[in-house]
DNA sequence: TCGCTCACG
DNA sequence: GACGTACGTGAGCGAA
């Protein structure tokens, strides 16, 4: 059987008025304004990358109004008479239009006296009655009158701008009623752009309340009559003429002449050549470098080779020059001023002050904020617009050690935060950085707190996560961002200051080498903030941003400078403890053995234990190597090996003395006597926090001996600490997303949820059934299989498959969120949290099964563990307010770790603040999100983060 | 730089 | 019939 055929039919002239009032207002390289010319260029790429997925466009035709008039003119006069006309500079993009169109080589629809809707229709029907798939490329709420499915042939609708399908669903929730009532209720409501007068005092809740009661729009006007006396009535009376105008108005004409078979309007892959020229012609490098590069491009990429000379000569990036965008001329380091002089600071402050948005970078001597000095400043005030003030740069491999050496000229540091300090707190400026965090931070110890902020890495986080399958920083990193949206090539940290031993401080770096690397960042991050703000309000990342990730950098940083004291001594005497025991074990292990060997190595320990000693069972992976992990051991030291045991008990101790005790002593700040972790924003694909440098959000704690170390982890003298949980939040959502009566009531009465879920499973609760269930609930959170829960619980798959069969037939809710989740993903892309997170799944759709499958498990999750960080991270923004609100000022929030905050406070404030804070994590849903199920918190306090438990 | 192992939620 | 076996992280180590 052929696959099926999909039209999509796109509404171009209507797309562009959109497009205009929405997106910036760009000129081409002649001057012309391109602004709705670009968007249209965007959506068209859009739809032709998903020529190949399943539900993409086989068939595809630009429909364009070619004059205002039609047959409802004619029928009545005032039709969209009251049209304003078109914007002056929209009106040269019209042609520029139909240019975009033919360089994609679609067909391109423009009758005289037929309008857009209408054929639009005419051709929808005819392609459903042949069986095939349509999609209207449109937000036009008449032509949602066409939703539907005939014949098992879909007629729906596409908003590229929003990105969102509508179906009868949709329509039924917006209208209230479903598609082929849908007239009915637009000609009662009448159409204001349109001249559709409807009837007065009649809007679209009115309307679609009589049409849902009445049943259609007649049934309506003739009961009217009959209806208790009232303003509405009257109207109705008034207006029944106008009203079965409106109903003839809103029609749609479905019988129009068709220009273009069907089959002729097949897509086959686009030809790159004509494209290329039109991107060329008006300035559109970012696209025009993806269809060079052949990666993203649309349509078949066997039809787009990167190697055409004409494709490939047009594409800058390919000669390694600088890649801009419309109206952004290619980076020229040679443009940027190095500001040396206060006069020259003072002009670049008051022109910054003027433009209200100004790119800011440090630069500094280490890598971590709360060590490291402040060496200079970089600012952008656009393109090629920057400047870079030196504040702390010695001479040329001066070192600072021979103290007769000269320092470059170069404004005095105190002087230069004083003249910059009002303007970075100015709340009439926006400073914009590339992890902007970092840079808070570094300038809060010269007692500026930069605000307000917008970062670009966080915006390229919140519209791409996840779609970057790997590289560093997530994909976030700024060198990544300006080799993916700006095709450039930033300077390279290590070509400035080298590698390893040779490496030297930025403060050593001459100013003209200096003044082209660091004045470039801020110039790269003014430009990525210019695209990345354009594309948020179009691809539905301004909630997330706006509302949770922007406002949480400050209080990140905070976070950061507060740090949290650990005890020195302690761990040293930990350190030597363990060291102890390793000498110990390591010498009954190598006698064990019969030989030294090293222990911490899984590939000799593996030839040691499967070779040497002859212990069966080894197993290689791919590496060729035995695996020695946790399983495998205890398994042999059941089966009697003495030297297994041994080997966990000194990884275990190793462990716990390499990455902890001997790491966390090191990672005590000098200056502040604290530890301080970095949090990345950017650092989990579903929008969870992660800690490094140290590591804050692993300390031990599932082990008696590991939890030593969390005893370390303790207040300043008077102070006690704080750790306030969310229990079970992670389910609790799945209960409320998934909408599983029996476990909501659970969480509502207070229930413990395992043993509920024991009880539901195998009807009675022991200490067995508990555990089985607790591990199945986790299974479900994870996305289950079937060998994945019988590894877990040591049965057999079948035995495992039987018990998801009763989960799955206890809670069916949870298999119908499992499969809604999957398909809206497959279908779109992306994962989407309560909160409007989304995170992308590029291989959802994948050949290979594995990587499907791991897709498939992690698009499960992502909702679950995604809303989640979305609540800590409102709680987090809510706090501080909230306490300095209560009079306690003196309560500080240190840590976070994934579903608990730590806080240090003196002991006099625990019962008030106690109160605060889990009144703020409890209602931290609220009010974007109203909750089935309560979230509960656990609060305890302590002398050390461990006795806080 | 990679794979392995293991610490956390 | 093989695939490879629960989601999300970061750090230290050994081997190359």
């Amino acid at each position: 059987m052929a696959d099926k055929q999909h039209l999509y039919l796109v509404d171009g002239s209507a797309y562009i008025f959109r497009a205009y009032h929405r997106l910036p207002p760009l000129t081409n390289p002649e001057g012309t304004p391109v602004g709705a010319v670009y968007g249209y260029t965007t959506m068209l790429w859009k739809l032709a990358q998903d020529l190949d997925d399943a539900d993409g466009p086989t068939h595809l035709a630009v429909v364009l109004d070619k004059s205002s008039k039609s047959f409802r003119n004619e029928i009545y006069s005032e039709y969209k008479a009251n049209r304003p006309p078109p914007p002056e500079d929209l009106v040269p993009q019209f042609p520029l239009i139909r240019d975009a169109t033919r360089a994609f080589s679609l067909p391109m629809i423009e009758e005289p006296d037929v309008e857009a809707d209408d054929m639009i229709a005419s051709y929808a029907l005819a392609a459903q009655r042949e069986g095939w798939d349509v999609t209207i490329v449109s937000s036009d709420k008449d032509l949602m009158q066409l939703v539907g499915e005939e014949n098992g042939a879909r007629i729906d609708m596409l908003d590229t701008m929003k990105d969102v399908r509508v179906f009868i669903p949709e329509v039924e929730e917006k209208f209230g009623v479903p598609p082929q009532l849908l007239g009915d209720v637009l000609a009662l409501m009448g159409d204001t752009a349109d001249n559709i007068p409807g009837i007065f005092g009649v809007g679209p809740k009115t309307a679609s309340k009589l049409i849902a009661e009445n049943g259609s729009l007649t049934a309506v006007l003739d009961a009217a009559p009959d209806m208790k006396k009232s303003k509405l009535k009257e109207r109705l009376l008034e207006g029944r003429e106008m009203a079965e105008l409106s109903r003839v108005l809103v029609e749609l004409k479905s019988d129009c002449p068709l220009p273009i078979a069907l089959d002729d309007m097949k897509l086959e892959g686009i030809p790159p050549e004509p494209l290329a020229e039109f991107l060329e012609t008006h300035g559109f490098h970012s696209l025009l470098k993806r269809l060079g590069a052949g990666a993203g491009s649309p349509g078949r990429k066997t039809n787009l080779d990167p190697a055409t000379p004409d494709t490939a000569g047009a594409d800058p990036a390919a000669h390694g020059d600088s890649q801009p965008l419309p109206e952004m001329p290619a980076v020229d380091r040679s443009a940027y001023e190095c500001v040396q002089t206060m006069e020259r600071l003072e002009h670049w402050i008051a022109r910054a002050t003027a433009a209200r948005l100004v790119a800011v970078d440090t630069e500094t001597s280490a890598l971590d904020a709360i060590s490291a000095d402040l060496v200079g400043v970089s600012l952008a005030l656009g393109p090629n617009d920057a400047c870079y003030i030196p504040l702390a740069h010695l001479n040329e491999g001066g070192g600072g050690s021979d103290m007769f050496a000269q320092k470059p000229e170069q404004v005095d540091r105190k002087t230069a935060m004083q003249a910059l300090k009002p303007l970075l707190e100015s709340d009439a400026v926006m400073k914009i950085g590339q992890n902007i965090k970092y840079d808070i931070n570094i300038l809060a110890r010269h007692d500026i707190m930069v605000s307000p902020v917008d970062d670009t890495m966080i915006m390229s986080f919140d519209l791409d996560a996840g779609r970057s399958q790997d590289g560093i920083g997530g994909g976030h990193g700024m060198d990544e961002l300006a080799e993916r949206h700006l095709g450039h090539t930033c300077l390279k940290f290590k070509d400035i200051c080298g590698t390893g031993k040779k490496a030297i401080s930025f403060g050593e770096v001459p100013l003209d080498r200096a003044t082209e690397y660091a004045a470039e960042d801020a110039d790269v991050t003014w430009r990525l903030h210019a695209l990345l703000s354009h594309r948020m309000p179009f691809e539905g990342a301004v909630r997330i941003y706006q509302r949770v990730d922007r406002p949480l950098i400050p209080v990140v940083a905070h976070m950061e400078r507060e740090g949290i004291k650990v005890d020195r001594t302690e761990l040293a005497r930990l350190s030597e403890t363990f060291a102890g025991e390793i000498g110990r074990l390591e010498g009954e292990i190598h006698e064990a053995a019969g030989e030294p060997f090293t222990i911490g190595s899984p590939k000799q320990l593996g030839e040691v234990l499967f070779e040497k000693m002859g212990y069966k069972g080894g197993k290689k992976g791919k590496s060729g190597q035995y695996s020695t992990d946790l399983s495998v051991l205890e398994r042999l030291a059941n089966e009697g090996a003495g030297i297994a045991n041994k080997v966990l008990e000194y990884r275990q101790l190793s462990k716990l003395k390499s990455t902890y005790t001997d790491a966390l002593q090191e990672a005590i700040n000098t200056r502040t006597g604290r530890v301080h972790t970095s949090y990345s924003l950017v650092g989990a694909q579903t929008g969870r926090l992660s800690s490094t440098d140290p590591n804050l959000q692993n300390i031990p704690i599932r082990t008696e001996i590991g939890r030593q170390i969390r005893k370390a982890f303790v207040p300043e003298d008077g102070n006690v600490l704080l750790a306030a949980d969310y229990s079970q939040i992670e389910l609790r959502l799945a209960a409320h997303m998934a909408d599983v009566d029996t476990l909501k009531e659970a969480f509502a009465s207070g229930e413990d949820i395992h043993s509920r879920t024991a009880k539901e499973m195998y009807g009675e609760v022991t200490r067995d059934t508990r555990a089985q269930a607790k591990t199945i609930n986790f299974a479900i959170l994870y996305g289950i299989s079937r060998w994945g829960l019988a590894g877990r619980l040591g049965v057999e798959a079948d035995e495992a498959q039987a018990m998801i069969d009763t989960y799955f037939q206890r809670f069916p809710g949870i298999q119908k969120y499992i499969v809604r989740t999957l398909e809206e993903v497959r279908e779109k892309g992306y994962s989407e949290t309560l909160f409007g997170r989304k995170t992308w799944f590029p291989r959802i759709n994948s050949k290979n099964q594995a990587e499907r499958q791991g897709s498939e498990r992690a698009a499960i999750n992502a909702p679950i563990q995604g809303t989640s960080a979305d609540i800590i991270k409102r709680a987090m923004v809510r706090m501080l307010p909230a306490l300095a609100d209560a009079g306690l000022p003196d309560v500080r929030m240190l840590l976070q770790v994934h579903d608990e905050l730590v806080f240090e406070l003196p002991q006099s404030d625990v019962a008030a603040a106690s109160e605060v804070i889990k009144q703020v994590m409890a209602d931290a849903a609220l009010p974007a999100v109203r909750l089935d199920v309560p979230l509960g918190i656990e609060i305890g306090t302590g002398p050390s983060w461990d006795a806080a438990h």
